[in-house]
DNA sequence: TGCCGTCTCACCCCTTGGGGTGATGTCGGC
DNA sequence: GCCGACATCACCCCAAGGGGTGAGACGGCA
């Protein structure tokens, strides 16, 4: 058989049991891999030709938007679908952004959750109700959109501001992301001018506030 | 048939359907009502008769603890089983509280979830791993135990963390509290110490972990 | 009475962090 | 080709924060 290629990506074991059952239903669609984190998709992606992830935002050990941009680069052919809890609006920019082929919340019917996987698979995009196919373009295109939460930042940036919201410290960051301390001090001073933020403290408040991270989503 | 009559209370519909699915695969067990919010379980409860609700903690309209609350008091038979994202400690603490017999976490495997509504309709008690069931008694019985999170801190040294949580500079606590800088640096060394936490944004993480200050208790 | 905990404050140390400026190299778009 | 965005790094400054020690005032309690 040669249906679409899936891989799930959410730290809910009994949901990827669940979504594994609702998408196999489906004769179009073949799940094949199931991982709990954004880490372990990467490394199937790498190693695997897939059609669509169907990945989750929040995520312990590496987040869905962080592991979406890194799948697009190394995989620009496979499909990137968000499932989330979250309709948040800064979350769905950042998943876009990132590279992400469709958004859908937690609500969707099972059917709609199949129809959308083989959507993207084809090409199209799959967005929650309400939210037309153009969006995407429109805000993948306009340069800069103040979305508030985590927008005008790089892709390091908002890279740096995970670290910073789970209260690493610029030589920790340093150490983690292979980098001199001059350079994330850059990073830090550049986060916190774009947000408007007076010092790292308030990043993890901002972070919080906005749900960006969880609970769960502990410092180690 | 005679089973277990079970309602779900979650506001996914997916996560409703595939439990509806979970659940009905073992023959003991009849889920006869599926709602989305807090205030729809209670409607149901005072109409019909249930054996076990599986209710979410984290929902829109009217929350798990406090619909489990209400739902124990008009229903003592009915047992409530918490089904959450998170294991979050006063989030346990709260529902066992309020009368939920159990408290798993999502990434329970579907065969336990099935095991842990019989157990719980049975009278006994299902919690996530680890957690034994006397720990239920115990926490209803202990009339106010400060849930660690600020545990050994003075009065004093508590506004303090509270203001540290918020993101306060030590002038900005100085200048609030009316003292010295000498003063202020003194209690937060404190707070840092007795929580054996690094810095002032650990102190912020542990206090948005901990439950101790929640969205909307902005900076300002 | 003396002891203890708490709150207050002072002085010292030195690392960390925020802020500014500027200089590379790379990449993609026009 | 040029230009802008991005990432990288280097220097500077200095305020803010974490850590140690000690000490005076006040209250409760044995």
């Amino acid at each position: 058989m040669s249906g679409i290629r899936v891989m799930l990506v959410d730290d809910q074991e009994l949901l990827r049991a669940s979504l594994r059952t609702v998408l196999s239903a489906d004769e179009r669609i073949e799940v094949t891999h199931d991982v709990a984190n954004g880490g372990d998709a990467i490394e199937v992606v790498r190693r695997y030709r897939l059609d669509v992830v169907l990945m989750d935002i929040r995520m312990p050990r590496m987040d869905g938007v962080a592991a979406t941009a890194e799948i697009v680069r190394i995989a620009p052919a496979t499909r990137v679908l968000m499932l989330t809890t979250f309709d948040d609006d800064e979350l769905v920019v950042a998943a876009i952004r990132a590279g992400a082929s469709g958004y859908l919340t937690k609500d969707v019917r099972p059917a709609a959750l199949a129809q959308a996987v083989c959507d993207v698979a084809s090409g199209t995009s799959a967005l929650a109700p309400g939210v037309a196919a153009t969006v995407l373009d429109l805000v993948r295109q306009v340069p800069m959109r103040r979305t508030a939460a985590l927008d005008g930042l790089t892709p390091r940036e908002v890279e740096i501001f995970g670290l910073l919201a789970r209260g690493r410290s610029n030589s920790e960051i340093c150490a983690e992301l292979v980098l001199s301390e001059n350079t994330v001090k850059s990073h830090v001073r550049a986060v916190l001018q774009k947000l408007n933020l007076r010092d790292r403290v308030h990043v993890v408040i901002h972070a919080y506030e906005n749900g960006l991270v969880g609970r769960n989503d502990l410092p180690d």
